[in-house]
DNA sequence: GCGGTAACCTACTCAGAGCAACATCTCGGG
DNA sequence: CCCGAGATGTTGCTCTGAGTAGGTTACCGC
């Protein structure tokens, strides 16, 4: 006889640490239930369903990677600075936790409507984040805010080939740093954007 | 009685339709073969499992994308050109084959090692022709070609962000042309490509 | 002690993947 | 013409795992 909480805390602690071990389809709820030292109706009775399950430890799995954006939003910073830092903290955040960053992001789009919602609803937060840090640094260099849009894309962009990056270290842990990585993002995305920003664009040939 | 060549081709197309419409969990094997108008064992003797089928579906999806990579390889013309049409080629692409993408390709990951094998392969292969790509355009500019991981890198980078901003564009059909994507990422990336070729890096606060 | 509620379990249903064993068509060689 | 081998196809089953109905036990305020 356990209280509500602390079940629901041992619960997730279980099944989070099945989904990274052995992935979403490798794991049954009896399983999980097992491991707890509980039965299945149990898991039904707080969590809904299998997938209800699993999105609640995407979302647990979230919670730094949220703090890492929050933080990296503080404004005493100069925004370049805030950038690198947030990539840094990024990169060493799947470093650390590689098993749960594919387990619960990378694979997790395409594992059902909530599922996809919940990484949606992450992508948007932090795309939000960027947008504002880009906007800050677009309104400095007295670019008109009317591009935000524009802006929003290209935090999309960047968010990205982070992702995208982080993934393909995933896959080769012996090239580089998570300091190497963030550089070569910044490098990647901040010098372009600071082209962009001065004018200095790249037209298709017809218009050239 | 039907050859096997075109059942396969019946199958594959019942299957990616079906697919494409309600998600891998949403179709069963049952109904697939019923809209081909054949039994579930049928479908296990062609393509042996519900995810060996799934990825026939991938692959089938899976060609024109590399086509359009393939075409963008021409060295007849400048790099930046051939990533310009590459990019704007990719984007028609997503464009028209929505529901197929987000299907094969966004959700496929995590949906089995086969599929996801597959689409490491894919993005492999896409990633090959940009390392080539901008591996000359940095033997152009005098850049020593020890410098192939980071090329690969940047490759990774830029995939990742078409990816997501294809991703994005999904989910908000209404913002933009494909030639506007295009654009956005040609001057995300090949703007700071530039700078990075030409040294003017950007170096964290502890260094400068 | 005594309702009442929260925690918990037993014992099922049901869908769907996968397969064994059997049936039927077709076509080339005698 | 026909007959046998391989390809095509089916019936009917097993088994795993998600999800649930209905009942039981422990705890807590009064």
């Amino acid at each position: 006889m356990v209280p509500r909480r602390e079940r629901e805390r041992q619960m997730l602690e279980a099944a989070a640490q099945l989904f990274t071990q052995r992935g979403y389809d490798g794991v049954s709820m009896d399983e999980i239930a097992m491991r707890v030292g509980v039965t299945k109706p149990m898991l039904y009775a707080y969590f809904g369903s299998k997938e209800g399950l699993f999105v609640a430890c995407i979302e647990r799995a979230a919670e730094p990677v949220l703090d890492i954006v929050r933080e990296a939003i503080d404004p005493s910073v100069a925004p370049d600075e805030r950038l690198w830092r947030g990539l840094l903290a990024f990169f060493d955040f799947v470093d650390q936790h590689r098993d749960e960053w594919s387990t619960f992001f990378v694979g997790a789009s395409g594992r059902g409507e909530a599922a996809a919602a919940r990484i949606g609803a992450l992508r948007h937060e932090i795309r939000v984040a960027l947008t504002t840090l880009l906007g800050r640094t677009a309104a400095d260099a007295g670019v008109s805010p009317e591009l935000v849009t524009e802006i929003e894309a290209q935090a999309q962009a960047l968010m990205g080939a982070a992702e995208s990056v982080a993934e393909w270290w995933l896959r080769h842990p012996e090239e580089g740093t998570a300091q190497l990585h963030a550089l070569r993002l910044m490098n990647f995305a901040w010098m372009g954007y600071g082209d962009i920003l001065r004018g200095q664009l790249w037209l298709p040939p017809a218009q050239r």
